[in-house]
Order: C-alpha cells, then sequence, then structure tokens
DNA sequence: GTCTATATTCCCTTTACCTCA
DNA sequence: CATGAGGTAAAGGGAATATAG
C-alpha cells in the first residue's frame, strides 16, 4: 500500500513534488561547514554562485549517515512525522531525508538482486553438473544395451504411459505393482502410449552436453 | 455512491557531482 | 595534473493511493 501517510499528513513540503533546491531554513545548520568547505575546494564560479538552480551536491556526514542508517535499520520508510523528526535532528530538509530514504531501499534492492542472481547462478551451476552426469549415465546405459548379451537377456518390449502434458511417465501397465496414476490422467483419455523399446529411443538424437554448450 | 481534482508518496531512470585509484 | 570509474545525492516522470468537494 502507498501513501501511507497522507491522511494525517498535515504537512506539506512546501512545493509538494520535488525541488530539493529550495532547501528550508533547517537545513543550513549542520552541514553548514562542508557546504563551505565544499564551496571552497570546488571553487564555485562567481556568476553562478548566487541565485543557482545547479545542483549542489551535498555528502552528508559521518553521523548523519549512521543516524540514517540506524533510522533506516528500524524501518525502511518514514511517516511524516518520523521524517519531519528525522530532517530535524540531521539539520536537513525533510525532502532530503526523503531521497536518502529512496535511495536507500533503491541499494538494498539491488544488493538483494545481487545477491539472488549469485543463488541462481550457483543453482544453475548445480544443475549443468547433474545434467552433465546424468547424460553421461544414459550414455553408458546404452552402451550396454547395445551389447549381444544384453540383447538376449531383454524380455519383450512394454510401453509406458505417459502424461501428454506433464510428460511424466504413469506405470507400466505389465508391472508387478500399480501405482496410482497422474491425477490429471484420471478423467482423460488422451494418453499417449510411448514405445519402451531401446531402438525406438535411439532413434531420437541425443546431443552430448559440449555439443550443446559448445566451449570456447 | 460516483467522479474529478489535488496532494502525497513510491519506484525507476537519469543526471550531475564527488572521490579515488 | 588529468582522467575514467564507481558511488551517490538529487531531479524528473509515471503510477498508486487517499481525500475533499
Amino acid at each position: 500500500m502507498r501513501g501511507v501517510a497522507s491522511p494525517n499528513s498535515t504537512v506539506s513540503t512546501v512545493s509538494g513534488k520535488r525541488s530539493l533546491c529550495e532547501r528550508d531554513s533547517t537545513s543550513a545548520g549542520a552541514a553548514d561547514d562542508l557546504d563551505l568547505e565544499r564551496a571552497s575546494s570546488r571553487g564555485l564560479s562567481d556568476d553562478e554562485d548566487g541565485g543557482d538552480n545547479s545542483r549542489k551536491k551535498l555528502r552528508l556526514t559521518k553521523d548523519q549517515s549512521a543516524i540514517l542508517e540506524d533510522s533506516f535499520k528500524e524501518h525502511n520508510t518514514l511517516n511524516p512525522k518520523q521524517k519531519l523528526a528525522l530532517a530535524k535532528r540531521l539539520g536537513l530538509g525533510p525532502r532530503q531525508v526523503e531521497v536518502w530514504f529512496q535511495n536507500r531501499r533503491a541499494r538494498t534492492k539491488l544488493k538483494q538482486t545481487e545477491v539472488d542472481c549469485e543463488f541462481l547462478k550457483r543453482c544453475c551451476e548445480q544443475l549443468t553438473e547433474e545434467n552433465r552426469r546424468l547424460q553421461k549415465e544414459v550414455q553408458e546405459l546404452r552402451t550396454l544395451k547395445l551389447s549381444p548379451q544384453f540383447y538376449m537377456q531383454m524380455t519383450p518390449p512394454t510401453t509406458l504411459t505417459m502424461c501428454p502434458s506433464c510428460e511424466r511417465v504413469a506405470a507400466p501397465p505389465s508391472g508387478p505393482v500399480q501405482p496410482k496414476p497422474h491425477p490429471s490422467l484420471e478423467s482423460r483419455s488422451s494418453i499417449r502410449p510411448v514405445a519402451n523399446n531401446p531402438w525406438v529411443t535411439a532413434a531420437v538424437p541425443i546431443r552430448s552436453f559440449d555439443a550443446i554448450h559448445p566451449r570456447s
């Protein structure tokens, strides 16, 4: 929910939206020395100094940053009262405090996105490795099946029932145990029988992992 | 009860400034 | 000293929400 604060917001930030340029007088206090310091270090030219609408990049002091951080830890959004109190305490404008919180939330989000990204990357790596291992296993089994000895011992081909939507194999019809069918299959009749003949599957081209993911 | 205008806040993107290697 | 990269304060715009008339 947005705009939580607006109902009892008797305090308006002068021009409604934006304009930090017109900082309220309270902001002059603590940042005074800082501003002076910066002004001197930047060597402001005389012509743009006076009625400037140029941005002044304010660097928050360590104390200000620490207080803001503490406040952010408590609650990452502010209601108008809290904002005003904090602004007063810091000697900043309410809009500055608001903007700081917005930027802080953005930083938090960015960091979280990075963490999530790392996590997904690791998941992907693990799955890739698992896939590689399974491919190898399939290859080995196929080699085994192709040997004459295996062929002689083979039972007659059976059929599997596969769910057309999720492609899950339901159950071998002639198996000793009849597991419960896939729930979605109970009311469906479009069941596609899949041959379990080893020679049939061979017709499906199985690309090796390296073929799919060529390495440079 | 519905509509509309206004105010406020939020998020996202961009810009501008500052610091540091 | 100049410069480019990275960090971040601030601006601008759009969307959502609340409220008053």
